[in-house]
DNA sequence: TTAAAATAGTTGCGGTTGCAACAATTTAGT
DNA sequence: ACTAAATTGTTGCAACCGCAACTATTTTAA
């Protein structure tokens, strides 16, 4: 057996005067758990309904906002236009989501959940619903209440000039 | 002007009784949140050093565990074994790592960053420790303790299976 | 009125990703 | 000792991604 086994490595950096610690950086910590949780949502419903999660949160945001352009869907889930338009081009032709351009302004999409579209989405919804719950298990008392301000806080202060 | 505009959509959505909110939505708003941090931090080294994400991962596990294998660098931050076989084999073209096989076990890797990968590394800690400076600016008192502690309580919570 | 700028969406392209299959080696079970 | 299972890393492939260029339409402003 080497000197050093993988429960060394886990648990000494190899010198004290190391100045990041990737486990503590913010950024890094978020991203892993972001991973985790985005991973293991999508598997709840990706083999149900085969959607993957760009496909899933076009559909969430027209459940919730019925007649949003592309453009809105985009700024409202910071998902690239490209993306969107491939995976929204997709969507209509499963005829979950139909399409129509604004009288005002042609440029505009107008994009509604189909019927089958609206099927899918009311079965997603209770899903993603428990899945959140059980998430939220963890936090006790007004714990959950005090991480979501932290957060929004967060997001304002670094959505300074993506906003 | 169209009776509905952007910010009508911004604010109402259709319906009341609406099961989900994606704005409230925790696995959503901390996608969204690491995205925006993600990619910030990645454009003040990707011009600079030539590093994706995942390259500069590799040297921050590197910088901090010297000798760890690829597969500990994969479980550590999560990330897919091809992709890191890939961006590893990247570093050592680049001659950034280096590779030797253990003696022990020659199916595992020991991985160090070489000279000039651990002169790269030294100066993209210090870009990263001011990033995360930035951010934590958002946070007054103990604030980023209780942050810390919640968003730790969370990563325990759902890494139950994965770990 | 008209030319320039802005906006909405699409498409081409090169690079990246993640899954599954694979090879090589080591470990476990009998 | 021997076979089956597990572990580590690589590779093929198809899907996906983001950037930049492009078309079409609308807005601005001279």
């Amino acid at each position: 057996m080497s000197s050093r086994n993988k429960n060394d490595m886990k648990k000494n950096p190899v010198s004290e005067n190391v100045q990041l610690r990737l486990e503590h950086f913010l950024p890094y910590r978020l991203s892993i758990l972001t991973n985790i949780i985005s991973s293991s949502l999508s598997d709840t419903y990706k083999e149900k309904f085969q959607l993957s999660i760009t496909e899933w949160r076009i559909l969430a945001v027209l459940g919730e906002y019925p007649g949003v352009s592309a453009d809105e869907v985009s700024t409202k889930t910071q998902m690239e236009k490209s993306s969107l338009s491939r995976a929204i081009a997709k969507l209509i032709l499963r005829k979950l989501i139909q399409r129509e351009f604004s009288q005002i302004d042609q440029r505009r999409s107008i994009l509604t959940l189909t019927e089958s579209g609206l099927s899918i989405y009311n079965k997603v919804v209770p899903l993603a619903v428990e899945f959140e719950r059980q998430l939220l298990k963890c936090f006790r008392g007004s714990e959950y209440e005090q991480f979501s301000k932290l957060l929004e806080r967060l997001f304002q202060h670094v959505g300074k000039d993506t906003a």
